[in-house]
DNA sequence: GGGTATGATTTTAT
DNA sequence: ATAAAATCATACCC
């Protein structure tokens, strides 16, 4: 029943050719993941479940033959017996019956196995964490460095993501896995990502101090600390609160190793962004420090507060719909 | 080999 | 639907 619908639909019972290949392209279709690009991988698949399909293929022809033959043995026996004493037909019925009963049981249990089989195969080899990737350094680099500069709303929009996707030469679900990994695992651990979130906001600055040239120097605060420099990458709870405070105090409390480390970059980094007259990265401009970017629990999505901070650029009009799938 | 990093999937909550 | 959180399975490094 579900046994062979299931087979059907991997394409081992159904027409002999070309049922390999469209079960294959059905199933990684379903997977979600890659398309028709990795062909290296889909043909060594292919030829695998095409094994099965063979011996499916042989193993029914086998048993049907045999099932005929004992039929028909089992049938010229009772013939036999005929003469010496009455059979009657419902008699004969009765055991081809049996005969076939029996067979199909065993057809089943051929079936179930074919079927294990075949999933085996597809986890083995569809299962995308099976033959999991690390993103080359330039792809990493690229996530890297939107994230840190949306730090206080790091949500790509669909546009957004496809941007990056293509960047990155990556899929979109790549772009919103690696996001989803992104936030929480910051969010987890900020002191662990806190030496790379002011590497990128860094070079980010950077980048802006060189875009927009110089001389901005006119309106340059007076108090960085207000300005809250550090205040992108320090969204944190209370948690990993002691070393946004070290670093917003600027003091000398040096109480771990780490916070030293970070503090000295923390303050060559603020350097830096004094130096640049703001944080203006043009991409996200904005928000970036204002208070209430940086909502007050320390997370980026409030569900019981409804802010409707969302991202200067794109509005929330996206209506993509996700091919896959 | 063990430990951590990381991409992907599953579960849960909204 | 979407995101967070938990979990899985592998990669990568020592």
């Amino acid at each position: 029943m579900r046994l062979d619908n299931m087979l059907l639909a991997e394409g081992v019972s159904g027409p002999e050719k070309g049922g390999g290949s469209a079960a294959a392209a059905a199933a990684a279709a379903a997977s979600g993941g890659v398309g028709a690009d990795n062909s290296a991988e889909h043909s060594d698949y292919r030829a695998k479940l095409s094994q099965i399909r063979q011996i499916y293929h042989t193993e029914l022809e086998k048993y049907e033959q045999a099932c005929n033959e004992f039929t028909t043995h089992v049938m010229n026996l009772l013939r036999e017996q005929s003469r010496t004493r009455p059979i009657s037909p419902k008699e004969i019925e009765r055991m081809v019956g049996i005969i076939h009963r029996k067979f199909s049981s065993i057809q089943m249990q051929l079936k179930q196995s074919t079927c294990e089989a075949v999933m085996i195969l597809r986890s083995r080899f569809l299962d995308a964490r099976r033959k999991r990737r690390n993103f080359n350094k330039q792809a990493t680099e690229i996530l890297n460095e939107y994230f840190y500069s949306h730090l206080s709303n790091p949500y790509p929009s669909e546009e957004a993501k496809e941007e990056l996707a293509k960047k990155c030469s990556i899929t979109v679900s790549q772009v919103s896995n690696w996001f989803g990994n992104k936030r929480i695992r910051y969010k987890k651990n900020i002191g662990k990502f806190q030496e790379e979130a002011n590497m990128y906001a860094a070079r980010t600055a950077v980048n802006a101090a060189s875009v927009s040239a110089h001389g901005s120097q006119a309106n340059s605060p007076s108090t960085p600390n207000s300005a809250g420099s550090a205040g992108s990458f320090n969204m944190s709870n209370s948690g990993d609160l002691f070393m946004s405070v070290q670093s917003l105090n600027g003091d000398s409390y040096q109480g771990s190793q780490v916070g030293a480390n970070v503090q000295s970059q923390v303050d060559t980094l603020r350097h830096v962004i004094s130096q640049t007259g703001g944080y203006s990265d043009g991409l996200a401009a904005n928000q970036m420090y204002s208070p209430q970017g940086i909502n007050a629990n320390g997370g980026w999505q409030d569900p019981t507060t409804p802010s409707s901070v969302t991202s200067p650029t794109e509005g929330p009009g996206s209506v993509h719909s996700d091919t896959s799938n």
